[in-house]
DNA sequence: CAAAATTGATAGTAATACTATCTTTCGTAA
DNA sequence: TTACGAAAGATAGTATTACTATCAATTTTG
């Protein structure tokens, strides 16, 4: 038997549902592949099509444009991390331990989940360190917004939130300390790659460092 | 007597130096109220040219493409903050309080500085926090950060992680702690205005509200 | 006042971000 | 089996962007 996992997507986020055809399936898994290797800013829907082995109308025929391809990958990966972190955190009852784990799947490497044929998780999870912050650093954030695009996002933060909650329901700033969790997970990634002065793991480029650091600014915080 | 600050540029972001001449000035000024009003992203040498009352081979003549001045903007007002940091913490002699008025300088909407004429540092406080990222998020921050054009966020996190090290001396990540904070305080500045569900400071959407939560956040890592 | 530097005016190019239209292919329902 | 409709391919075209180049006008400076 083969499983395969599906994310329920926002459906204005495409023209033509891309998991519906062999063609959308490609679009993605060539997106994620040209988005990582040569940045969001240099990404077209020409050189998508080139690599597709389709037409740029065809793209077209599935996005609207390229900022709302970027927003349905990310959308999916927050969709594929809130799974991860629901399903690993499952049978996990002691709190503080259920939190190092949410804290140990934000900063951690990401492998290949064999789970979705045609989405490389690990190079969607650099694509989410270097672009993800893109998704909505835009002008137009608020209709996004009203679109539900980043609903996706805003479930994991709850998600996060409420395990913040279960170590301490008396903590003030669970989404605010989730969100933080997400982004510095990230950004300290890429400080620690690109901009290493910016941190203090110049040395062996490991994720547990990020880990650690996270461990103790969450864990402090959320005992005072 | 009139005094001017003056903020000491890395010359390879430009090509001509702006500060040399008034039409430089202007377009540093139009640049500003530009990309804060409509975003990075549709913000264009031709529109600036029109909104300077110059030509784009003008502009051209000054900055090589519009990501250089984007960096240049946001590396001038690092270098501003970091002195006015340095500036308004001179005579606190309590490490702790130090710390704090580092956070509020850092959290707090900002004000017009009128020692520097053709800069708004209220609009560029708000371009910071929507495109600030965007200065080192792409695919060439490598040569970027070769040719140095990090060095004033770098000289931050230094100072900042300075001042927290003289709080707790023993503290393990003075720099991930300080680009943390800095990246934070925007972030959650951005979410409380944009993506209010990420946060939780929803009703009345007051810096103090994140003034409080990095305080929690800062001082409960570093004592710990 | 002359020379040099700066700016303006204008033109042109390659690439991007689309839109439009017409043809071909292909699965499935009569 | 055909024939119908949906999806995809092929091709063309437009406005805008991101530049580069050239020459003339103006301002600065020595």
């Amino acid at each position: 038997m083969k499983l395969e996992v599906q994310i329920k997507m926002n459906d204005t986020l495409y023209i033509r549902d891309p998991e519906q055809s062999e063609l959308g399936k490609n679009i993605i898994k060539y997106s994620i592949q040209l988005i990582q290797k040569a940045g969001f800013e240099s990404f077209t829907f020409k050189k998508l099509a080139e690599t597709t082995g389709t037409t740029e109308a065809s793209i077209y025929r599935y996005f609207e444009n390229k900022h709302k391809l970027l927003v349905y990958i990310i959308s999916w990966y927050w969709g594929w991390l809130e799974f991860q972190i629901i399903y690993q955190t499952k049978n996990v009852h002691d709190s503080k331990a259920k939190l190092k784990q949410v804290i140990t799947l934000l900063a951690n490497t990401v492998q290949d989940d064999i789970m979705t044929s045609y989405v490389d998780e690990s190079l969607l999870n650099q694509i989410i360190i270097s672009e993800g912050s893109k998704s909505y650093l835009t002008k137009h954030v608020e209709e996004d917004n009203k679109q539900e695009y980043f609903k996706p996002y805003k479930d994991l933060c709850n998600t996060v939130g409420d395990i913040i909650l279960e170590c301490n329901i008396q903590y003030k700033y669970p989404h605010s300390l989730a969100s933080t969790m997400i982004e510095v997970a990230h950004l300290q990634n890429f400080f620690m790659h690109n901009l290493p002065a910016l941190t203090d793991f110049e040395d062996t480029k490991k994720e547990d460092q990020i880990i650690e650091f996270l461990n103790n600014l969450v864990f402090s915080s959320i005992n005072n």
